[in-house]
DNA sequence: ATCATATCGTACTAAAATAGTACTATTTAA
DNA sequence: TTAAATAGTACTATTTTAGTACGATATGAT
């Protein structure tokens, strides 16, 4: 379905909240409350994300989570990779060769082609340019692209 | 997981084989043996891609499947949506507002701009060039992007 | 020291989406 | 009339995703 998991845009809501309260530590109650997501599950993507080193823990008592330094100026396709797994659009097009029918196959690395593409589309925004929209509208107008439409 | 389904990675297989044998009829036996996906699955693909007008199909004896006249110059983006359905990477920048946590979310449409550089990504692309590579390692050749690399 | 409050890791369960199959009806050329 | 093909639909199995729970560990305050 070319699209992320619930997880991930939880994920990327998550990181958001933290970014807007610059450096402060947050506890998961506190994030959970203010994004509206499940305490649990707030929890397990907060494990997550720390794990990926985007964002830095504390434990104890008035402990929490705050923003990793540079996640601000990672870039989407980073991040999508670190909390989806994989940027591939088709299973067959990532790198360990499992597809069965290979062999068969006439459309060859076609598929490569077009995850590279959407790769670089991805490559330019950082987790910052979401979180201040009004600067990716700009970015965008400056690129419009070659249009074959249907 | 910015992932296509394995039935849309076969639907493509399938157009690609029915490119291939330029305006001949094939049965879905023929397609299935070719491209060693099952026959009920080919069948099944065959149907969509026929209710999609992607393919022109035949009926009774020697019927079969071809490919519609100007489905190879289909864009890839288009493709994907009619197989996938959407081609939103995100549920809730669907066009249908039905996400939960919309009123609190600070990402905006955020979302929705990275979908429309990810389908701008695929707009360019046709069927047909999926069947000529050598043709798209030239067009992307020509499409450097600007590189923000992490 | 002890306690309250956090995170950490892991394992488990439930739900939803996807994949695959089967069956009956209809169409068509020989 | 018959054999061979598509058309539609409904069903089942599998896989992925989402959500929850629990015991362990760490930390600051009292």
């Amino acid at each position: 379905m070319l699209r992320i998991t619930k997880m991930t845009d939880y994920a990327v809501l998550i990181l958001a909240n933290l970014a807007l309260h610059d450096k402060k530590f947050l506890t998961a109650k506190e994030i959970a409350s203010e994004t509206h997501i499940s305490l649990p599950t707030s929890q397990k993507i907060l494990k997550k994300l720390n794990r990926n080193n985007l964002v830095i823990s504390k434990q104890g008592a008035s402990g929490g989570y705050a923003l990793e330094d540079d996640t601000k100026n990672i870039s989407v396709a980073a991040l999508l990779k670190t909390l989806n797994g994989d940027l591939s659009i088709t299973q067959c097009s990532s790198n360990d060769h499992q597809c069965q029918v290979e062999d068969f196959c006439n459309i060859g690395d076609a598929w490569q082609m077009i995850n590279q593409r959407v790769q670089w589309a991805l490559n330019d925004i950082t987790l910052g340019d979401l979180i201040h929209p009004t600067r990716i509208e700009q970015f965008i107008s400056t690129n419009i692209p070659v249009t074959r439409n249907h």
